[in-house]
DNA sequence: CCGTATCCGGGCAGATACTG
DNA sequence: CAGTATCTGCCCGGATACGG
């Protein structure tokens, strides 16, 4: 199934409901962290990835762990040790977050260039003709 | 650069930038159903996105013109004929998100079975140990 | 037909305090 | 160390009404 494949496009909802995961800034940098580093404990992960909180990065690994990409281990010990990394279907999501990973880096600049041109372009109307603005510049 | 790349890994705050672009399920559906269909009217993208609102797709509309992702097109007539389609950068997006797309297509199922068996587990271990429930299901 | 403006309710994320 | 619980604010997205 692809995307130009229009026969069977299931309801798109299952794409949605992973995307929903994909998309989540948090999840895809958990799973890049782990990729590159095998296993991580939980503050390792948590300084690793700048700015996240500890009740978002709980809550991220717990979704992952509940999709069944990310396993979860812990250590009886004292203190704690818990050791994140990646299942193999966990794995098998690499290769397509990297292939995004790899559009971003070529086109990341295009986009900041597209949205200047159109910021200017956006002021100058602005400024011709007060009102019309979509959505008063986002929201 | 890559995923593995650990050198220069710029610093990710690209990759988050695009991603709420990509993870937005809206601007998901806009670049498919225009990769698939070449061009399209406002109207016929709205029909075509199960569930999309005015408000959500026109500004889901414009923040992908705004990236330089969609071509926007009016044609001065009555009533008003406004058509979209991807631009080149737009279409080189069609590969990453592809690749997603079969991802999703391969591993739906498991996702839904592995959030079942962990549903289940934590019922069971909900039952014998009152509180103690991560964030209380969700949040 | 293709939008824009405005109101509004729910959910999501940060901050903080507390445990085994 | 590795969480959990709770409070709070605010942003996002739907619904609605209107306009060229």
């Amino acid at each position: 199934m692809s995307l130009t494949d229009t026969s069977k496009h299931s309801n798109c909802s299952a794409m949605s409901d992973v995307l929903s995961r994909i998309g989540d800034k948090w999840s895809v940098m958990v799973v890049g962290m782990l990729s590159r580093n095998g296993t991580l404990r939980f503050n390792e992960l948590k300084r690793l990835i700048n700015g996240v909180s500890q009740r978002m990065l709980t809550l991220t690994l717990r979704n992952l762990e509940r999709d069944g990409l990310v396993s979860r281990t812990i250590y009886p010990e004292v203190p704690p040790r818990v050791e994140y990394s990646l299942t193999e279907m966990g794995k098998t999501l690499q290769e397509p977050i990297n292939a995004l990973w790899d559009w971003t880096a070529e086109n990341h600049h295009s986009i900041i260039d597209a949205r200047d041109i159109y910021d200017q372009r956006q002021t100058a109307v602005e400024a011709a003709e007060p009102r019309k603005i979509a959505y008063a510049r986002g929201q």
